[in-house]
DNA sequence: ATAATAACGAGA
DNA sequence: CTCGTTATTATC
């Protein structure tokens, strides 16, 4: 039944006319008559009967095309069920709004596939065998062809990894990458292990430009027509389209942005999600799953294997290889070194003065002199800087003059409302603040862009020509000569042999945030960025503006984040803080969350921890369990939030699972 | 949303 | 004890 209210959360019994039969099939649309009125919903199964005594007749098939594949509402049951949400409100997450004229077009040129073709399903051996069988037919598929590990030889794992992709085997990996690793030609040749297995693949990346990046490099692989691009920003009828040929089988690879997470695809074999940590992996929709997780279900649910990878570890993926549900993929120390470009950190600066250039760059000194000798060499420099409006830096309230700290003359900025002022690149806190133009002890928050920095830094290195890549136009790729590249973070384009020096600018602004994930955020930043530059035998050098002393400065140093991930995962057992448990945050006004939590019988175990203040009017509980007991308190969450609904209780009440911020 | 149903209380 | 009204709950 399509309608989100919790308590309307299980299957309904209809009879199904006559003419209706041969339409009405599981996974197909269909509208019922429900409590007087005509809803949309869901056919799940086909039975004999019925408990129910009285059955109304199912009013109409929607369309005859069974869109929901049984492992994907599988699936989505299984994902609402650890959200803590309606099978409704994940299932309008996995099966995209119909489109008639496109789906006219896709089923006039093939019918839809017979069910057993869901083989990823089941596990039984039948399915399997006619699946294996279906391949030869095809001639899609060479048998078990070994497939050229590549790149994958820097990772002593690597080569058996997809080995057992090919050989269909549900293997899991935690991939680091290493620094200047062509990630998307990695993930393209984990794919091809797959397909060369006769299996299927959905790959998940963050945003637009990796799925571009992927793209390319799974048409270099398969060619073209055998992978398919799902993502909402292709519009309604290209994502029902491409949705389609997944369901259909035509194609059984899909790559896209989370839109892809459900994707219906033909004897799955691998999933796969690339930078687990970038937060546009949530999803913002109840009930907020994220791509990882829901991929890592699917793989569980489905004998699939399963591919997490990064620049950067996340706690999360920590875990998976701490619990021994995935085994990692690193190189070996000697090839690291051999690859990382040469890095340093730097925060105080008693040469700023010597160094005119520098100053009227606002730069480090050491970070000044990095680009200068890059740009010498002819190789380009990209500078990472905060997104415009991440933190505001401030100015003089009176005469308007950038607030610059005393020490280092970096950009001062404010923490929260009512702190002190503290620098963004060194962190000394700039308590007697006085403006040095016009003596003002007032200060305002003003924003210094990429474009201000740019402008900055064209004029401490004239005649170079200088390129932004932010939020307004992200380049994707830009020339190999000497040239300044700014971009803030996520934004970073690949250069052309890779970069002569990275500075990165931003350090305050990622450490200093108030959150959870400050640290682990910064790293995963900060190595998106390094991993662009040349490594150190060639020239590459990076410079971080922070406390080479601190623990992400030391993994970005060392080019170690498996070693920060493990450092990162145990705070957070130690603190009591996902993943090492299992939270659930209940956002609404005061009286509603009171009264939905009064009404949870949670688990035994359960910490309710709070209130926390949320935004106006609201507030906020979190919920802590043992991950052994995560499943009880969602579904006593659950069945708190039906027994609000039945009685129609008038305040919403939010429930997250996991919910990316905790503050 | 709306209908069935349980709960309740006043009047006979 | 019944009838009429109101809260509750289920909705195939």
């Amino acid at each position: 039944m399509d309608v989100p209210l919790p308590h309307l959360d299980r299957p309904f019994d209809y009879l199904v006319p006559e003419a209706l039969d041969a339409d009405a099939r599981p996974g197909v649309r269909v509208k019922v008559r429900f409590a007087g009125q005509l809803v949309d919903g869901w056919l799940l199964e086909r039975a004999e009967s019925s408990e129910h005594p009285k059955l109304a007749y199912l009013e109409k098939v929607v369309s005859p095309v069974p869109v929901l594949s049984p492992e994907v509402a599988r699936l989505a049951r299984a994902v609402a069920d650890r959200y803590a949400g309606s099978l409704a409100d994940v299932l309008r997450l996995a099966v995209p709004p119909r489109h008639a004229r496109a789906e006219k077009a896709v089923t006039a040129a093939d019918a839809p596939p017979p069910e057993n073709a869901d083989a990823s399903a089941s596990a039984d051996a039948d399915a399997s065998a006619s699946a294996d069988a279906d391949v030869d037919a095809d001639g899609r598929s060479g048998g078990r062809a070994e497939v050229d590990p590549r790149g994958w030889r820097d990772y002593p794992a690597g080569p058996a990894l997809l080995r057992a992709l090919t050989d269909g085997k549900p293997a899991r990996a935690v991939w680091s990458a290493l620094p200047g690793e062509d990630w998307a030609d990695r993930y393209a040749d984990a794919v091809a292990a797959t397909v060369a297995g006769g299996r299927g693949a959905v790959v998940v990346v963050a945003d637009a430009r990796d799925l571009d990046r992927l793209d390319a490099a799974l048409t270099a692989v398969l060619g073209a027509g055998r992978h398919v691009r799902l993502t909402a920003a292709d519009g309604p009828a290209r994502r029902y389209r491409a949705f389609l040929t997944a369901r259909t089988g035509e194609a059984d690879v899909v790559i896209g942005t989370r839109a892809a997470m459900f994707a219906p695809v033909r004897r799955l074999g691998l999933v796969a999600i690339w930078d687990d940590g970038d937060d546009l992996h949530a999803e913002p929709r109840a009930p907020y799953p994220h791509a990882r997780d829901v991929l890592l279900t699917r793989a569980q649910l489905g004998d699939v294997a399963a591919l997490v990878g990064g620049y950067a570890r996340t706690a999360e993926a920590q875990l998976l290889v701490e619990t021994g549900w995935a085994r990692e993929v690193v190189a070996d120390r000697a090839v690291v070194r051999a690859r990382t470009p040469a890095m340093a950190p730097t925060g105080d600066d008693p040469q700023l003065a010597r160094d005119p250039g520098a100053a009227s760059a606002r730069l480090p000194s050491l970070a000044w002199t990095t680009a200068r000798d890059a740009l010498r060499a002819d190789l380009p420099v990209l500078v990472q800087v905060p997104r415009r409006g991440y933190v505001p830096s401030v100015a003089c309230a009176d005469c308007r003059a950038p607030a610059r700290c005393p020490h280092c003359a970096g950009p001062l900025a404010l923490p929260s409302a009512q702190g002190t002022p503290a620098c963004r690149w060194c962190g000394r806190v700039a308590a007697a603040y006085a403006c040095p133009e016009c003596g003002g002890r007032r200060l305002r928050a003003s924003v210094t862009g990429a474009r201000r920095t740019a402008e900055e830094l064209g004029r401490a290195f004239p005649g170079v020509p200088v390129r932004t890549s932010g939020r307004e136009e992200v380049l994707a790729g830009v020339p190999g000569g000497a040239g300044l590249v700014i971009a803030t973070p996520g934004a970073e384009p690949v250069a052309e042999g890779g970069y002569g020096a990275v500075l990165l600018l931003d350090s305050w602004a990622l450490l200093t945030r108030a959150d959870l994930r400050a640290g682990e955020e910064a790293l995963r930043r900060w190595m998106a960025a390094a991993a662009l530059a040349r490594p150190g035998t060639a020239g590459g050098r990076v410079v971080v503006v922070a406390d080479g002393a601190l623990a992400p400065v030391q993994a970005l140093l060392r080019w170690d984040s498996a070693w920060f991930a493990a450092r990162e995962l145990a705070e957070r057992r130690e603190l009591g803080f996902p993943p090492a448990v299992r939270m659930a945050s209940v956002t609404g006004v005061a009286e509603a969350v009171a009264d939905l939590l009064a009404g949870a019988r949670l688990p035994g175990d359960a910490e309710v921890l709070g209130p926390v203040p949320a935004e106006e009017g609201r507030e906020r509980m979190l919920v802590r369990v043992p991950r052994s007991r995560a499943a009880a308190m969602a579904e006593a969450l659950h069945a708190a939030a039906g027994q609000r609904s039945a009685r129609k209780a008038a305040d919403p009440v939010r429930l997250q699972v996991d919910p990316l911020t905790l503050f």
